[in-house]
DNA sequence: GGAGCGATGTCCT
DNA sequence: GGACATCGCTCCG
């Protein structure tokens, strides 16, 4: 990746919604049995804790939540609707809640082993979605929850590399029950690599 | 192309 | 026991 950054622990250090709408047009990297899987961040959502009813830091902190309370800059992959995973960054300084949903990219580099891992070749489908951009990466809580996403050794890290978003779009956050017309979801307009 | 819905495991009440 | 930050299939038009 060239003149690429790494990104540093203090860009995580803000609220999600700074962190989240910064996600934009970086380079998410996912190293897989050896092999770099990488793709470009092109739709993010952001959950507060307290005040935010949609967040699952809402209830305090438990074992599963853990990581969102924690230092900024670490996975929290969380399991749902009993056969998806989700792929979080936790953010704002340790001991404040707060944490980025990671909900589309635009797959770069590692095409065919994301078409394997989704069952599809339809390169628009490969991570349209929480779920599929996990499964596309074979991200699973068990394998990647804590990680440090600002270590050069982590498999699992978010890279500059100098590209400007498009326009930054921002609409009320997808599925969820509670505090719906919030806009916390941001995406780039225009993106062909967005979910819905 | 869009609405409806079932699948299925984990966490918290 | 119920909710859940989803996805892909069916059915209808």
């Amino acid at each position: 990746m060239g003149k690429a950054k790494l990104l540093p622990r203090r860009f995580y250090a803000e609220a999600p919604d700074v962190v989240a709408r910064g996600l934009l047009g970086k380079v998410l990297a996912r190293r897989l049995d050896g092999e770099w899987l990488t793709g470009r961040i092109v739709e993010t959502e952001a959950y507060f804790g307290k005040d935010d009813p949609a967040a699952h830091a809402y209830v305090g902190k438990t074992e599963r939540n853990a990581v969102l309370f924690g230092p900024p800059g670490h996975v929290y992959v969380y399991f749902i609707y009993g056969m998806h995973w989700c792929l979080n960054v936790s953010c704002e300084p340790d001991g404040t809640p707060g944490g980025v949903l990671i909900r589309a990219m635009e797959p770069l580099e590692g095409l065919e082993t994301m078409a394997r891992l989704r069952g599809t070749a339809n390169r628009k489908l490969l991570a349209a979605g929480p779920g599929r951009l996990c499964q596309a990466l074979g991200i699973t809580r068990k394998g990647q929850n804590g990680i440090d996403v600002t270590d050069r050794g982590s498999d699992v890290q978010i890279w500059d590399d100098r590209t400007k978003p498009g326009r930054i779009m921002t609409t009320p956050r997808i599925g969820i029950k509670k505090a719906v017309d919030r806009p916390h979801r941001y995406l780039i307009a225009g993106s062909g690599y967005v979910s819905g």
